[in-house]
DNA sequence: GTCTAGATCGCCT
DNA sequence: GGCGATCTAGACG
């Protein structure tokens, strides 16, 4: 487990950019680097931890460096990485990947569609990451995070999160900007 | 380019 | 029974 994951999803959401997910697929291996991430926690109204562990949520409960992957909408999968200690049902929802390994795997896998990897839903799709990913061991090769560095020109930027009614106006998402 | 509605289902009130 | 940490196609202009 990378030490920094323990730490409170806040401080770990702006850190995790310009890291690398790795996924072995049975087709090849694909890397994206995380362009833009959102914090969740226990005492934020926008995130699922806010009303306590249920079976959903349970995996936000766990220890950091594991995945949550929940299920909305009634079609779309979006995964978190769990962080801080054990019990805080923290996160840090992963909104976006540049595909820099496996482009021709990742078109397939979202049907030909473009763009491949922007928006949870359609980085879940991208990736093949449903609900049986849910409490994964993020140091496990088919599906691993490996540390990774912002470029010269790139700086990290921040602001609303997107899509949610509660809490909207916390500046939780972080994104590489220029 | 912007806006709107429809898809579709597990979880929570 | 209502609605969500979403995506897409189609309408408009």
């Amino acid at each position: 487990m990378h030490e920094i994951l323990s730490k409170h999803s806040t401080e770990v959401a702006p850190q995790l950019l310009g890291w690398i997910l790795e996924r072995q697929l049975p087709g090849g291996i694909i890397r994206g680097r995380i362009t833009e991430t959102e914090a969740y926690h226990q005492d934020d109204p926008a995130s699922h931890s806010f009303r306590g562990q249920t079976e959903r949520n349970r995996s936000m409960f766990g220890a950091a460096g594991h995945a949550y992957v929940y299920f909305t909408y009634g079609m779309h999968f979006c995964m978190n990485i769990v962080t801080g200690p054990a019990g805080s049902g923290e996160g840090v929802l992963i909104r976006a990947l540049e595909i820099i390994e496996g482009e021709e795997l990742t078109l397939a896998n979202r049907g030909g569609k473009l763009p491949l990897a922007t928006g949870p839903g359609r980085l879940c799709q991208a990736l093949k990451i449903d609900r049986s990913m849910d409490g994964h061991d993020l140091t496990q090769v088919t599906l691993k995070l490996l540390p990774g560095k912002l470029q010269d020109h790139e700086i990290i930027r921040n602001g609303p999160r997107i899509g949610i009614q509660q809490a909207k106006e916390m500046p939780y998402r972080f994104w590489l900007g220029k």
